[in-house]
RNA sequence: GGCGAGAUCGCAUAGUGGUCUAGUGCAGCCGCCUUGAAAGCGGCCAGGUGUAACAGCCUCCAGGGUUCGAAUCCCUGUCUCGCCGCCA
């Protein structure tokens, strides 16, 4: 949600901030009507309820006599308090669900346009020339077969399309990046948090995922939980309602989680292997920082990507998302793309984005300030994905008989083995 | 899953239909006093909305209801605590 003023007082900005994103300027206009009709109401409610709160005292103090009187007319009033309450019911629900659907206002420089729109800003390591080698490059599934590591039948067999087993090398793989990822954060001063995967609707609301993404979000009805697709829902709601002290910004959060998403509209995407499924774990980043300090945060965190990314061996790129795809609560977004020899291009392995005030506010998280109570903006990113890192690894230090070097940094991870064999 | 007890402005508590515009204690902040500190004394000390600033209005877990009027009575829900059952 955005600042409710920002409707009075800046709704151009709204307006290009719609814009850019590909959406309905109306939404703005309509905003301005619901906020009229809603200030109207209250003035009328509490109008009625300073004469009906008079009329009370006047009935309480009143003789039996004057008393039958005034009680008669106490009844007329209240009849039209109670009308007047409904009215103002209806104007704030209308409001509210208008400045719900309001998605976050971008920054005026962010890239216009959807999807293909992203801008490459920086491009990092050299892809390796595997023609140049000799051989052809495996692709991440070929690969985990052979080293006994990914078992998509059985993942199949057990739970569906989409979901997968890691037995062996691959299981052990996962939990050296997840304690190799939790050894690096912790080094940035994150604090470490293990958090609940099922979330109340007030979590996931809060966190701008029942808006256009809900269709990608699963649902337990007979509890009304939900299971998050990233930690960053648990985290984000793990201050809602708080008031934060101001000298403790930032605050750092490094969550680990499992992630659920039913990619509903990627049929037939991606379909082979891990790169698509409907779970993974994640070690995310999360940070509670003053407004003002949140395009540097963003900037750190995504330092925090490129370094973890660099140190793994893994060629990639920096990407400016463009405005039409940044999803209802981000102002800005960078993802980092990584290399994926079998496909030859780069995919998507991390992503950050800059929340502003958006989440903290429908989550009613604030900071006390030397200048009294205000906003907090809010951030997360991406620290490791795991399905997806696995697929670097794999098909970036892959030799020709099937084995992977490991990577210098994870083989104190992985009892200092050097290499994957099959 | 069953039974019982609770939820009041940071913490602790008072408040059983109008005088609650919610009292008190502790903690915290400011000042006086003091060489400094403590004690003592005086003041401030919940959030929201609103305003140029006041005022006003809303909020006693949440949502309904009863009533002219609800922190207070009734219903439902949520959460917390205790006991029993089950369980990693």
């Amino acid at each position: 949600m955005i600042d409710p003023k920002l409707i009075r007082t800046d709704p151009d900005r709204l307006r290009r901030a719609q814009e850019a994103r590909g959406e309905s300027v109306e939404l703005i206009d309509q905003l301005i009507q619901a906020d009229e009709n809603r200030r109207d109401a209250i003035a009328r409610s509490e109008a009625l309820r300073a004469q009906q709160k008079d009329l009370g005292r006047q009935v309480a103090k009143a003789t039996p006599d004057t008393r039958t009187a005034l009680l008669a007319q106490a009844k007329q009033l209240a009849e039209q308090v109670k009308e007047a309450e409904v009215a103002t019911g209806l104007a704030e629900a209308q409001f509210t669900d208008l400045m719900m659907a309001l998605p976050n206002p971008v920054f005026e420089d962010v890239p216009r346009g959807g999807e293909d729109d992203a801008v490459v800003i920086e491009a990092v390591g050299v892809p390796r020339d595997f023609a140049a080698e000799g051989f052809a490059p495996r692709d991440h599934l070929e690969l985990g077969e052979m080293l006994g590591a990914i078992d998509m039948d059985r993942g199949a067999k057990v739970s569906g399309s989409r979901f997968y087993f890691l037995t062996g090398q691959g299981a052990l793989l996962e939990l050296a990046l997840t304690q190799y990822a939790v050894s690096r954060a912790l080094e940035w001063g994150f604090t470490p948090m293990i958090v609940p995967s099922l979330v109340k609707p007030s979590a996931m609301d809060g966190t701008g995922f029942l808006g256009q993404a809900a269709e990608d979000v699963y649902h337990l009805p007979d509890d009304d939980l939900y299971l998050v697709g990233t930690s960053e829902v648990a985290m984000a709601a793990y201050h809602s309602d708080e008031i934060l002290d101001a000298d403790k910004l930032p605050l750092r959060y490094m969550g680990y989680s499992p992630c659920f998403r039913r990619e509903a509209g990627s049929y037939g995407k991606d379909t082979r292997g891990i790169f698509r499924v409907h779970w993974f774990d994640k070690v995310e980043m999360f940070v509670y920082c003053r407004p003002e300090d949140s395009e540097a945060e963003h900037l750190a965190i995504l330092d925090f990507e490129k370094s973890f990314i660099s140190s793994l061996g893994i060629p990639f790129q920096v990407l400016e998302v463009a405005a039409g795809d940044l999803g209802l609560s981000a102002a800005r977004k960078f993802d980092c793309y990584g290399w994926v020899p079998s496909q030859e291009r780069y995919r998507e392995i991390t992503s950050t984005s800059n929340c502003t005030g958006f989440q903290s506010r429908r989550l009613n998280v604030r900071a006390r300030y030397a200048d009294g109570i205000g906003p907090v903006a809010t951030l997360n990113g991406t620290l490791c994905a795991m399905t997806r890192m696995i697929i670097m690894i794999l098909e970036n230090n892959q030799n020709p008989d099937g084995s992977v070097r490991v990577p210098e940094v994870l083989r104190p991870f992985l009892g200092g083995r050097e290499v994957l064999t099959p």
